[in-house]
RNA sequence: UGCCCCCUAGUCUAAUGGCAGGACAGAUGAUUCUGGUUCAUUUAGUCGGGGUUCGAAUCCCUGGGGGGCAACCA
């Protein structure tokens, strides 16, 4: 055995650990088919991707299966769109599954196992209220003696012929919406409150997006995903912490109808500092407008990452190292962005582009003299070549790149101090000009015609390199910078007020920003590096007149660091 | 206060009764035509108490803390 084999045996988490178990007894017959179950009421986000990588990762690296299925069980959430959007970004991911369920395709069969399940006696047509049944159902915590058991539903012991004469009525549109429902009949006193009588299916005159109004009544999940993935031959039912409660009703249900069991295993969900990640306020951030769609690159959505610039390498890596474990965590989302910085510094293009521009003239260039300069597309990957920048008698530098007092520290350009322009030439500022209000609009320089491409023939050294753009070849452009869409590290924590957490600051549009010509061949979805900035990539907003760039991720900034000593 | 789950540096995660390690974040320095990258160095941890054991992060008991569950949602 090599020695990376015996790496590998040295650590797995808790899940391999257990398939590696089963595949050692034989429990599965070493078959590892796992699935990736998503309700289509929702974009997916980056608590998905966790998932996603884990059930399709589990089955590449077994040599199993993975399906997608949908939970489909409740129409009055769910739209195609939503499905749609779902298996884009399950693609996008760089994910194949195998079989596309849906559980909305088992209807029948499910229908056809509560008949038994009414057969057997193990289950009842209820006319409780959903308020009533809630009050039979008892409380959580309370007295001395224990959970207070509840209370057995007065319709609990309906004969068979009578449950199954109400239930083909149910299906057959004879009862209003939620006036009755179907209940297994299991123990009103369990002390895991799922298991007091569950309600199995309920009344719900909605449109399906897949079975149209062939349905009245509908299965509820509990009843529906450990079917599911017993028809699917599930071997590892791989699902979040606030199932294991549910685990046990799953398993009633099986062994009721006898039907093969899966392996549930339960992990600890996504959490990420600065953000949420429920899907209830996540369509809130949408339809009440505090972002603009799905795909705003602020959101944590899958949909919203692809936006803002990161690929699908970068969210596979985050995943595969922020682990998988049962311990409740909230991940640094700077643990993200190293993951996008790490994969783009690699790969992406370097370019020149001034955010906030301050003019520069140089006084010693010919006004109309032009040059072509070299520049290496990324320092990091040779193969990446060449590209020409063109230089002019009038620049644009970063306004944040000049201080008129600036501290031994600032290695940028002052007055009397000489910088480099990158791949083109050492400049000196001589002059500052100002408007009334006292503004530097201007600055005049003297370029050393000695150190074309950026070193001096006398082996002088410059502190700092600037980027810049020339004047009249620059491409105006727009520039999008996206910061935390949330102030506090834990907006759930908030509870009600997690709304006034939203981060005011989140979006900055800078309209003036000036680019180097070579950009204009990106096209929407490209990324790259404008050189001391950040990554960026084009947006879907760009039209023929004017591109526009998000900022993906800032570079890594020590000089900030240092001001903010 | 019923049931279930969890507790290792600031954060996340290893160590499967035998030297508490890695990553991110932080700090310091070197290199650098990006104050980027890279490299080196470095700060920092087993929730408390008791027990079993030659030996406990690991097993047992107990206390504490965190999370989940009372939709005809998933």
């Amino acid at each position: 055995m090599s020695e990376e084999n015996n790496e590998e045996k040295k650590s797995v988490d808790f899940i391999r650990e257990i398939i590696n178990e089963h595949n050692k007894n034989g429990k599965y017959d070493s078959r590892v088919h796992t699935r990736f179950p998503p309700e289509p009421n929702g974009y997916l986000h980056i608590g998905h991707a966790k998932s996603i990588c884990l059930n399709f990762g589990l089955a590449a690296e077994y040599n199993g299966r993975c399906n997608l299925r949908f939970d489909d069980t409740n129409p009055s959430k769910e739209e195609q769109e939503y499905v749609d959007s779902i298996k884009e970004d399950v693609s996008w991911l760089g994910f194949e599954w195998d079989e596309e369920c849906y559980a909305s395709d088992y209807y029948e069969q499910l229908y056809d196992w509560a008949v038994e399940l009414i057969k057997k006696g193990k289950a009842y047509v209820c006319d409780l209220t959903d308020q009533e049944i809630r009050e039979y159902r008892g409380t959580m915590g309370g007295g001395k003696e224990g959970t207070p058991p509840g209370k057995d539903s007065p319709h609990r012991d309906r004969s068979v012929e009578e449950n199954l004469d109400l239930f083909t009525r149910m299906r057959d549109g004879e009862f209003e919406d939620g006036s009755k429902t179907l209940r297994a009949k299991i123990d009103m006193a369990h002390p895991n409150l799922n298991m007091r009588d569950p309600v199995m299916y309920r009344i719900q005159r909605a449109h399906h997006h897949r079975t149209g109004d062939k349905w009245c009544i509908y299965p509820m999940y509990d009843y529906t995903h450990g079917q599911s993935d017993s028809l699917e031959k599930i071997t590892h039912s791989i699902c979040t912490l606030e199932f294991e409660n549910h685990r046990p009703l799953y398993d009633w249900y099986l062994d009721e109808l006898d039907l093969y069991h899966p392996q549930q295993i339960e992990f600890a969900r996504l959490n990420l500092t600065y953000t949420v990640l429920s899907k209830r306020r996540l369509l809130t951030l949408v339809m009440d407008k505090y972002v603009d769609n799905w795909d705003d690159p602020r959101m944590p959505t899958i949909a919203g990452f692809r936006r803002r610039g990161y690929t699908p390498e970068a969210i596979r890596n985050f995943c595969k190292r922020i682990g998988v474990a049962k311990a409740d965590s909230r991940i640094d989302l700077a643990l993200l962005e190293h993951c996008l910085r790490d994969d783009l510094n690699k790969r992406a293009s370097r370019f020149m582009g001034v955010l906030d521009p301050l003019k520069v003239v140089i006084t010693n260039y010919p006004e109309d003299g032009e040059d072509i300069l070299e520049a290496v597309n990324n320092p990091e990957d040779e193969s990446a070549g060449v590209r020409k920048v063109p230089f002019s008698r009038e620049l644009y530098i970063e306004r944040e790149d000049f201080m008129e007092d600036a501290p031994k520290k600032f290695f940028r350009l002052s007055v009397g101090r000489e910088v480099r322009l990158r791949y083109a030439y050492f400049i000196t500022c001589t002059e500052v000009i100002k408007d009334q209000a006292g503004n530097v609009v201007e600055l005049r320089c003297t370029y050393d015609p000695e150190t074309r491409g950026g070193d001096a023939p006398d082996g002088r050294k410059v502190k700092g390199t600037l980027h810049w753009v020339s004047a009249k070849h620059a491409l105006k452009s727009e520039v999008r910078l996206y910061d935390r869409l949330f102030t506090v590290e834990n907006p759930d924590a908030e509870r009600d007020n997690w709304l006034n957490c939203l981060n005011p600051d989140s979006l900055e549009i800078k309209s003036e920003v000036f680019v180097e010509p070579a950009i204009a061949e990106l096209k929407t979805g490209d990324f790259f590096q404008f050189e001391r900035t950040g990554y960026f990539c084009v947006d879907k907003d760009t039209t023929a007149e004017k591109m526009v760039f998000n900022r993906s991720v800032g570079l890594k900034d020590s000089w900030a660091k240092i001001q903010n000593k």
